[in-house]
RNA sequence: GGAGAGAUGGCCGAGAGGCCGAAGGCGCUCCCCUGCUAAGGGAGUAUGUGCCAAAAGCGCAUCGAGGGUUCGAAUCCCUCUCUCUCCGCCA
């Protein structure tokens, strides 16, 4: 959410900034929305005003031990006047409360202009693509003969979900695990367990709802949970409604969990393999820093991820999102495209967001600025470090030999009991 | 699942219809005193929000959440959530 100060004072300022999304911010019907705000409030709290004075009046005059029956009279009717405004107002602010959470971040000034992920910025290159002396195949092909089954993914839940058994699994494991292990050591993170079920206002705090419900699978229950559609949602969770000690900041979490997404807009899109699950392994890194912070924690953050692709010597690219692309609550994303010789293509592995404050008020997580003394809300970020099932399948591709076995990673070979293939 | 107790500011804790945005303590900040240290004295110290360009100022709201009773609710009533204790069940 947006401040809404910056609404009324620099509303044209926000509607060009907005345009850059290509959205239209309707100002006129905010502009009456917002002049009728003013004047019920202002007249609500005038009535509360009265109401509170008279009934302080009746109080002294009762301790007197006078007659209260004229004053009585006074405020007979002022009640009814009091809750009538009451409730206008609440409507009009409701009103006022749907617009606000509709209206994504303002994009950084960085984020370059564009609409599409083909305007998309691509910032720098690492690793040199591998060439086999045979056609690669694709992690499909691959994972068959190896435990990778959609067939039973399917049998058991539907479509989009996958089984793995053996050393897959155990790969992806060893995956996770070389993920946390170098995030908790090398770069600072604290490891967090966290629910992979989230009610409503954790949804709400990280900017899923109320917009984006299609896209998440609700559990019945009254009332409802969501499956986490990454850790972000519970990680960054942990300080709403909070104010945290400026000794602490910054706040680095680092979570393995499993997410979950209908993928409700993305039929027919991606429905070979593992690259678009219903269920899938993910670590990700969360940081909770001061404004002032926060451009350089989103760098640190993302060479953080990139620092995983490079131990496991898989060439990737990173990428600027340009406007269009860039994700409603995020105002600066950068992504990580990992090279998947299968598809002879880079695809997204990692999303790295700096949400500046816009998480942070509706979380109403703050933090006290030995500055001001006063609390001030903090600057959120994630990235994933990495997507876990996305890194399986760049390591079955980018390892792979002619007769199907894999190449176990060097950096992951301690994980998996010392093996060097997987056949 | 059953029985009981509770939820008040950064923390502890008083408060039982009006004099309560809330005593007292701890902590923290500033000042004074003391040659160090320890101790002592004084002042300040919730959050959100409206009017306002902003400050100042003046309001409004908030005592777990939501409803209700009342001229007036931290305080009385109802519903819910969470925490704790005991019993049962359980990885």
């Amino acid at each position: 959410m947006l401040d809404p100060r910056l609404f009324r004072s620099e509303l044209e300022s926000v509607q060009q900034q907005l345009k850059r999304r290509g959205v239209e911010f309707d100002t006129d019907s905010y502009l009456a929305l917002e002049s009728r705000r003013k004047d019920i409030q202002v007249r609500t709290q005038d009535l509360q005003n009265e109401r509170n004075t008279r009934s302080k009046a009746i109080g002294q005059a009762k301790a007197k031990g006078e007659d209260i029956q004229p004053l009585l009279d006074q405020v007979q009717d002022l009640g009814d006047q009091l809750k009538a405004a009451e409730n206008e107002l609440g409507e009009i602010q409701e009103q006022l409360n749907v617009i606000m959470e509709g209206v994504p971040n303002i994009l950084d000034e960085s984020v370059p202009a564009g609409k599409s992920d083909a305007d998309n910025i691509e910032i720098s290159r690492w690793g040199e693509l591998p060439q086999f002396g045979f056609v690669p195949k694709d992690h499909v092909d691959l994972g068959e003969p190896l435990g990778m089954n959609f067939e039973l993914g399917a049998k058991i839940a539907s479509a989009r979900f996958v089984v793995l058994t053996g050393k897959l699994a155990t790969l992806q494991r060893a995956i996770i695990q070389l993920m946390l292990d170098t995030h908790v050591n090398e770069h600072g993170y604290q490891e967090a367990y966290v629910p992979f079920m989230a009610n409503a206002d954790s949804l709400r705090g990280t900017g899923q709802l109320p917009k984006f419900e299609a896209d998440l699978f609700t559990v019945k229950n009254d009332p409802a949970f969501y499956l986490i559609p990454t850790a972000e949602v519970p990680v960054t969770n942990i300080v709403r409604d909070v104010i945290v000690d400026a000794k602490q900041m910054p706040l680095k979490y680092v979570c393995h969990s499993p997410c979950f997404r209908s993928e409700a807009g993305a039929y027919g899109s991606d429905v070979r393999g593992m690259i678009r699950q219903h269920q899938f392994e993910k670590v990700e890194l969360v940081q909770i820093v001061t404004p002032e912070q926060s451009a350089q924690a989103h760098e640190e953050l993302t060479a953080h991820a990139e620092a995983i692709l490079k131990k496991l010597n898989l060439p990737y690219r990173k990428v600027l999102l340009c406007a269009g692309d860039t994700g409603f609550s995020s105002a600066k994303t950068y992504d990580l495209e990992v090279w998947l010789p299968g598809q002879q293509k880079y695809r997204e592995i990692s999303s790295c967001s700096n949400f500046k404050d816009f998480q942070a008020r509706r979380l109403q997580a703050r933090w006290r600025n030995p500055e001001t003394g006063k609390p001030e809300l903090v600057h959120t970020l994630n990235g994933s470090g990495l997507a876990a099932g996305r890194t399986l399948i760049a390591v079955m591709e980018n390892y792979q030999n002619e007769d199907g076995s894999i190449t176990v990673p060097e950096a992951l070979r301690s994980y998996l009991g010392g093996i060097e293939k997987i056949v």
